[in-house]
DNA sequence: AAATGCTGTCTGAAATATCAGACAATAACG
DNA sequence: CGTTATTGTCTGATATTTCAGACAGCATTT
């Protein structure tokens, strides 16, 4: 059983038209919540359309059908849709239904709490880097990187201890060849990424410094699972200029109630 | 097992579609979510089935569709499936889209901050009641309402005020005559319930004391939307036994909360 | 051992949901 | 002004999906 994770939408570029496929709802359904969370803004029902490459009588049909369910809903003046409060309620559930991710929001609010600083909570999606949660700074340093946006792995600081249960074979065909450049066109080696790797598997954190962009200074700890395995990242997200005697502080902290959230293995 | 006191299972109009109706996947996909909500705990695709009243095989091919998708995700070792992470990084996208609504939340994180009380978001869905969001109290008085649970209005100090925009013909109307009777057998009469909204829009705020259960008293007060009608409570669920000065404390804090977190109508 | 109840997977067949495209309204644009 | 995009709604046809039911596997009960 290959988990493909995400692979229903299709690249929009390019291709065009090939058309004669007929999908089925559900499949519409998935495609057109995915391309909205990845759109991060309300969109109009033509847009969807092309987006997810479906028909537009089609699109209408299905949006009407989950504005009625309420997993949207129509928002401003025209015509744009985006979700709705059944969302809302169906990811609570998911998120409070389990003791463990309840104790980790509960970790993240009070680090906030104590430091102030933006702390996050970050996994991966497939082959993609995500936030899962987060609070933000309350200071005017704000970056709120969104939660559910995909990232290329490499950017993180997170994700060099996501993979570090990887081999360096393993990392090699794990990560898409094009993620390795960063947003600034600087290109990471992959050879240096894997070294990466290694390291936040031996010391038991990751660190980077203006990677992703030039203003943060990104330090994640590893939560472990039952089986010991890095499932998620607890992370703290500074400025770059944060004095060095606050940042290993606040790493000191950050490793601490990761340790504290990892679940003892057997 | 058996939860709560839902007694209509098939929703809809009254006629339960004879045997043989066959339905679309994205309307199956809507019931089986919704089902899961109200259920609150994982499931087995047989009793998902069941619930619903889909054939099995029908409900094998949509459960492992989303799945795949991770808007379910087994839970458990054996069979059970709950919502999945894709729901919760949607929901996030809904909750955090409109800036309305954070300001809303960060008034939650402040008030339950400042008080230590058990602090709720609600407001309707259909003609029932639901918490839309909350805060639970740090002390050991934990009620925790869940997010989401549908709960007959006429049982809240927020569902009087939510109602107040109705004509007393209005409300009769909206109300389901069996909502009117409590958990523990009482029955509310109407007349008096009228008399509930009425006395709750004239004042601005509600309050009940040992209503749907004998150990809170709740305090709602309205959010407005730009026309100035009530959108939303917010709201504190108390143990009954809080001393007079103490409530009348918090019920002006969140008075003037609510008020702050109105949108200015004309 | 037989009987019962489950789960998860397949099948073929029939009912229908998806599709392409037409349509009227509205807007934008030169 | 005509021309070119929209949007939202309908239509009928057919390719597909839903459905009933059979099946093997596993467990528990009689």
């Amino acid at each position: 059983m290959s988990d493909g994770a995400t692979g229903l939408i299709e690249t929009e570029a390019g291709a065009g038209p090939r058309n004669g496929e007929r999908r089925r709802g559900i499949d519409r359904v998935i495609m057109l919540l995915e391309a909205l969370l990845r759109h991060r803004a309300p969109m109009r029902v033509g847009d969807i359309a092309k987006m997810i490459g479906a028909p537009r009588s089609t699109t209408y049909e299905i949006v009407n059908s989950l504005l009625e369910a309420e997993m949207l809903e129509n928002v401003g003046t025209e015509g744009y849709v985006y979700f709705g409060r059944a969302m809302h309620l169906f990811g609570w559930a998911y998120s409070h239904h389990n003791a463990h991710y309840r104790r980790i929001i509960e970790t993240l609010d009070k680090m906030a709490a104590e430091t102030g600083e933006t702390v996050q909570l970050c996994g991966l999606r497939g082959n993609k880097y995500i936030v899962l949660d987060c609070r933000d700074s309350s200071g005017p340093f704000r970056i709120s990187s969104d939660v559910g946006v995909e990232v290329p792995i490499p950017w993180t600081a997170s994700g060099r201890l996501l993979l570090s249960h990887m081999s360096e074979e393993e990392v090699k065909d794990f990560i898409p060849p094009g993620d390795y450049k960063l947003p600034d066109g600087r290109v990471i080696a992959p050879a240096e990424f894997f070294s990466d790797v290694a390291l936040a598997r031996q010391q038991g954190f990751s660190e980077t410094a203006a990677l992703a962009d030039r203003f943060t200074w990104c330090m994640a700890a590893p939560i472990r699972d039952g089986h010991g395995a890095i499932d998620k990242t607890l992370c703290f997200v500074l400025p770059v200029d944060t004095p060095e005697a606050r940042r290993s502080e606040l790493l000191a902290l950050l490793c601490e109630r990761a340790r504290g959230l990892s679940l003892a293995g057997s």
